[in-house]
DNA sequence: ACCTGAACACCGTTCAAGT
DNA sequence: ACCTGAACACCGTTCAAGT
């Protein structure tokens, strides 16, 4: 009941959502709660809202977290191995993401169940980290594509994408088993997903 | 407080899921409580839990009405147009679907965000739902590939359908902007998605 | 047998009152 | 200025008590 000033407010905040990822982690998003965050940390549920504007900006900083994180993971490949075909890059890189999916899975369903409160957009800042996801797999498509045909190749990289994550969706959240109950079965489906998907590329040439 | 006989235990159900329903359509999801769906059709929020184990059984319930007239909407195409050329019929699908995510708005979120209480495993009825929802897409797929080869091309719906769940999904929850902020722009990606996953397969024959 | 409704154990969020 | 913690308006769920 006073100015306790243990820490600054930015002190504070990064003390909140290192607090946060942790339940996330143990309790799993169920059991992240603004009073158990407080609780853990010492401070009275009010102060989360002295932080953040309500638990979904909260979450939206979870979320920017996990995009950073997964930023990395994708870039990975292509900064590895630049000698490498591409393909052999994509296939990495979609494996990476579902193994992504599974290491992070509290997280990476996060990022997906949120949605923004209908009337406001959401930020531009939040807007870049999404955008940059694309970033590695179009320099690996870049060389597949003439110059002139920047958005073609811009658009590729998304369906390709998305196609990834719904591969990566159904089968991570158990709805449907793509090939049989073999381990293998979600690399076996990526692969051939880029395999056909190069493939329909080089044929509409 | 008593035995009131209005309606049949049947009956009964089907007047909760009714009024659920009708609250996601008026509310959305937030405002289907037990509460509220118990106090529209006038009893109390314990009969809820006379009818049905939980709330996430009832969203089961939901999911189930949900995934019927999903495949009906994935079937149109199928049984409309059985001489039209199959990729003709597959965009037509893949239309379908996308304006199913966009009219059932929040019911088809609802199919991705339920996720099983861990422990047990989803009903046979209900995983029956979710498999039948390929066949429309693999009776499509059936004359592109010799009969010997009927699992590779149940993977290849099955990898076919994720792309375009996913197309769907990053479109729908305004994460991504696949093309442009063009209105046409999920037509013209899922058009651009099933050709060149066609003309791959064919590339790969 | 069926239904009630109070009760339990929680939520997110707000805000007057403290230091 | 910062933080508290009680209070408000909700949840899902249970279960003794009624008819």
């Amino acid at each position: 009941m006073a100015r306790r000033s243990d820490h600054t407010r930015d002190e504070l905040k990064i003390l909140v959502l290192d607090k946060a990822w942790q339940l996330i982690d143990s309790k799993g998003f169920e059991g992240l709660t603004a009073r158990a965050i407080a609780s853990e940390i010492g401070y009275a549920p009010g102060t989360i809202y002295n932080l953040f504007d309500s638990m979904d900006d909260l979450y939206l900083q979870i979320n920017a977290r996990t995009l950073d994180i997964l930023y990395d993971t994708l870039s990975a490949p292509v900064c590895n191995n630049p000698g490498k075909p591409s393909q052999d890059n994509m296939k990495a890189m979609a494996l990476a993401y579902m193994d992504f999916a599974r290491d992070y899975h509290p997280y990476w369903l996060m990022l997906f169940n949120f949605r923004l409160p209908e009337d406001r957009k959401v930020q531009a800042w939040y807007q870049e980290k999404i955008d940059r996801l694309f970033e590695p797999l179009e320099t690996l498509l870049q060389p597949m594509f003439p110059e002139a045909h920047e958005r073609k190749m811009k658009m590729a990289a998304r369906v390709l994408w998305s196609s990834v994550h719904g591969l990566c969706f159904l089968q991570e959240t158990g709805k449907v088993s793509i090939v049989s109950q073999n381990d293998a079965s979600s690399d076996i489906a990526s692969n051939f997903l880029i395999e056909t998907f190069l493939a329909g590329l080089h044929a509409n040439d």
